[in-house]
DNA sequence: TGTATTTGACCCCC
DNA sequence: GGGGGTCAAATACA
């Protein structure tokens, strides 16, 4: 596939194409009898797909271009990681920097998000983001009351995948957990995850701070998300929340709060499936909002740390992108693939 | 027995 | 030198 379209270029398209499939099902949506929050979540996916673009075209000037790590592997993820050899010690910081010709050290994609849990169970951790993480260490932080715990991907040592994670439990709210991510998965979960919220099926439950929890979107595979009954997903590049009325989504259940939502069908989630991934999510469809699998209440504030166009690079664009199949998306809109994108000045 | 978690020690950066 | 992040041996668990 990697023919005379670069990966940024493609990702770029694929975030206009997304943007034009939300604008015509705005369009439909007009038309029929659809929510307020329906319509306003559209408009913010498409302004949203349309500012990654934007950005991505201001970005991708002065970066030069990215490719995925692994070919068939998470070609979805913007992997700003220079590909650091196997063989080279992992050691430490290693996998949070990348290392530039000029050895100017340079951060990976990093963000953050606030996670808030309003059951008991949520005290002993957030939730399930879809990817699979294995505890290595924790830490007392000065000045925290609660201990910092690092997680990296399960398959890094399989996969290369350096993804880490580090939740640290707010001071002030025991109920808030602050996730921080840094670098995007480059295994087979990220990819994946281009479909909503992967499913860690095969790998079971979290560590302690997890085990509460039950990993229900395992049981729906890749294509069914769960949404807590008030989800609010705050995004910087969208500067906007969305909130999704459980009733739309999935109704209550009893105990959870919210059941299953099976995206395969048409509902106004199943349209988003792919659209859901995007905002301003670094890490290859990190759909945290959309995984919280436990209890009802929980809130998801997504923030980015690093610099907005890390975010972009990271995975914006790519992890995000709805396409991680560039063939599909062209044949669903109706878009010429031979349409010249790449000539100059078409964007600006 | 294999995998995940715990935790003290080590390393690196500021 | 201190703090944050990671390693890796020990331990727990299924």
């Amino acid at each position: 596939m990697e023919g005379s379209c670069s990966w940024e270029q493609k990702t770029l398209i694929g975030e206009l194409i997304q943007g034009m499939e939300l604008a015509k099902q705005l369009r439909q949506n007009l038309g029929v009898k659809s929510s307020a929050e329906t319509r306003e979540f559209l408009v913010q996916r498409i302004l949203s797909s349309y500012e990654k673009a934007l950005l991505i075209l201001k970005w991708g000037g002065s970066m030069g271009q990215q490719q995925p790590q692994a070919l068939g592997v998470a070609t979805n993820l913007p992997v700003p990681e220079s590909p650091m050899s196997v063989n080279e010690s992992p050691r430490s910081d290693d996998q949070d920097l990348i290392r530039d010709g000029s050895k100017k050290r340079k951060v990976l994609p990093r963000w953050t998000d606030q996670v808030r849990v309003s059951s008991e169970n949520g005290l002993e951790g957030p939730q399930d983001d879809g990817y699979s993480w294995r505890k290595y260490g924790q830490k007392d932080i000065l000045g925290a009351k609660y201990p910092r715990s690092y997680y990296r991907c399960t398959f890094r040592n399989t996969q290369s995948c350096w993804a880490t994670k580090q939740v640290q439990r707010s001071d002030e709210d025991p109920y808030l957990f602050e996730i921080t991510y840094r670098g995007t998965h480059t295994c087979s979960q990220a990819s994946n995850s281009v479909q909503p919220p992967t499913s860690p099926q095969n790998h079971d439950q979290k560590p302690n701070n997890h085990n509460s929890i039950i990993p229900q979107q395992q049981q729906f595979g890749h294509c069914s998300h769960k949404l807590p009954s008030n989800l609010r997903v705050v995004t910087e590049l969208g500067e906007s929340a969305f909130t999704f009325p459980s009733s739309q989504y999935g109704g209550l259940n009893g105990e959870d709060g919210f059941s299953p939502l099976v995206l395969e069908s048409e509902t106004f989630m199943g349209s988003f499936s792919r659209s859901f991934v995007s905002p301003a999510t670094p890490e290859s469809g990190y759909y945290a909002p959309f995984q919280m699998n436990n209890s009802a209440g929980l809130q998801y504030v997504h923030r980015s740390e690093s610099d907005l166009t890390e975010i972009i690079s990271a995975n914006t664009s790519a992890t995000n992108s709805p396409i991680p199949d560039m063939d599909f998306s062209l044949d669903s809109v109706d878009i010429d693939p031979n349409f010249p994108f790449d000539t100059p000045g078409f964007f600006s």
